[in-house]
DNA sequence: CCTAATAGTTGATTATGTCAACAAATAGCT
DNA sequence: AGCTATTTGTTGACATAATCAACTATTAGG
């Protein structure tokens, strides 16, 4: 049984479905009074984008009856916009090609797309196009996750640690139910870091999948000799990727590029994932207690590793 | 012409328009098999929304012919899922509405709908749904303007210190070219208030708009006598919308209730937009230095009122 | 050489949508 | 009132879009 949450965020899907196809609708009329059909564009699209096509591949890859492609393509080689030859291995076949002429109709119609969606962003400032792009881009992302995601560790950007403090609030109260207490643990811890911060032997790396925030790590000093390593977290959306290694491997090198001899960290009985991650990159728990912390009962742990 | 940046938007919005198109094409797949297809459907729900639609109206909306409309409604009616009755006022028009037999098919279809829809969001974790209802949300807020958005003044909850640092950084190094010692400040001031904070006489605020991030306020204790406002910002995209005046008023009302005998504030020559609101609110400019800070060359001001 | 499978085409048919002509009622004007 | 123009909704004729199954030509595999 769905929560009356979950149904109101289905409804609201629904609404903004009908919504875009209404929206959507309104800028395929732009292709009225074309020769081409809708069906006709996708096909003479395909042919220009892949030029190896056979209409049976073709037909697979556009869900559409193989009769109604043969019929499709009858038109537009018709029209002179494609040409094909008879594939020599196999005589059955026949390699699909645009022409010169059905490229430069294809050129038109991209035009006329684009002049149609031009007067509908009209009204945007250049500022608000570019957050509409990236509002359908986090859309795609997030409905589209087979879509092939790109990994990045990067160092620290101003407004990163705004985020930091805000994900750990909001993902340890949800995970753990911890309280506003450790979010003002990371706000004082991070304050602390960005008030005190030496560059040459303290640092904090993101990771972005697909520019989006998806987990973080900093390396801070605790003595000459020892570097702590903290404020570790991987969105749960991007589990599973390798995220954590990464981010804890790319910690462990610059400690030892920077001289430290040994790595310590906090953690806790709790937060198994992170402490499988911990196990794998060579620290062991060195101590552990019982304390209340953050509105729960915590077992608290100290992990160490000799570089 | 087009510049090169706003060309990429467009291209980018039509590739999510494919995107969606295919996105809603498989969810429409789901309504196969049923006794009426996509356009029936559409002007049944219709009609069982709005009660008092005529068939013109409803082709009008729907973009649709009217002699299609004409065709479909006599369909429904003959199926018994509609009735209508003769406009008394214009005996031209006839008045629509749905039976009981109608609502029926219709929360059917309606469960169908919302089952390939929750199919498709099975993936999401809840707060990535509401992420997506927000996403949503805001693309029509951009694309439909006259579309009404709710503005929510709310105190603040568990993740706000971040978001709001985060979005201070950001915004001030994007308008004002402001560095990393301003991001520092604003952690700074926000952690001692986190800390500090005497929930009976300091408060925070955030301003939402459709569920979005759009602003920020907090009133904190300078003395018994004394309240300080700080860390306004309103979200340039939602300017205009009388937020940053509503966030101001809700922290003088919360000061007088708490006895404070006047209000003081820090902003610096710069800030025009947020000057205009403090004028408005009945601040006046009582102090005014120059000093270097945030990697610029800035005009202090102390602003008080009287409450 | 036979059978099964594949590539593509075609005829028949259905589903979907458009257009123009039309009747009935109303609005606006004189 | 009476005339004309407009609006509301319907209908017949037609055009477009899509499906299905039968069919030819070719190839693969034994």
């Amino acid at each position: 049984m769905l929560t009356t949450a979950q149904q109101d965020a289905i409804d609201q899907v629904r609404s903004f479905n009908r919504f875009y196809t209404r929206h959507i609708g309104i800028l395929d009329e732009g292709f009225l009074g074309q020769p081409l059909n809708l069906p006709e564009i996708r096909v003479l699209f395909e042919v220009a984008k892949e030029s190896t096509l056979t209409a049976n591949v073709l037909a697979d890859y556009l869900r559409m009856d193989p009769g109604y492609v043969s019929r499709i393509l009858a038109k537009l080689l018709k029209m002179g916009l494609l040409h094909r030859a008879t594939d020599p291995s196999d005589r059955r076949r026949k390699q699909l090609m645009i022409t010169p002429s059905g490229e430069e109709l294809l050129q038109s119609l991209n035009d006329l797309a684009r002049n149609n969606l031009e007067q509908l962003l009209a009204p945007l400032s250049p500022p608000q196009r570019s957050e509409l792009v990236s509002l359908m881009n986090r859309i795609r992302a997030l409905l589209e996750p087979s879509r092939q995601q790109r990994v990045l560790i990067r160092p620290l950007q101003l407004g990163d640690l705004g985020t930091v403090i805000n994900r750990h609030a909001v993902l340890y109260a949800t995970e753990y139910q911890w309280d506003k207490s450790f979010e003002r643990t990371v706000l004082e811890v991070l304050a602390q870091f960005a008030n005190t911060v030496d560059e040459t032997c303290e640092r904090g790396w993101i990771a972005e999948v697909d520019g989006q925030f998806a987990g973080s790590i900093f390396a801070v000093k605790e003595s000459d000799e020892t570097a702590r390593l903290r404020a570790l977290l991987v969105e749960p959306q991007f589990r599973g990727m390798q995220i954590g290694r990464q981010l804890i491997e790319q910690c462990i090198d610059f400690c030892r590029q920077c001289g430290y001899k040994q790595m310590t960290l906090w953690t806790c009985s709790c937060l198994t994932q992170a402490r499988k991650l911990y196990t794998k990159a060579g620290f062991t728990c060195t101590k552990a207690w019982d304390e209340p912390l953050f509105g729960a009962n915590l077992t608290s742990e100290s992990w160490d590793k000799v570089l």
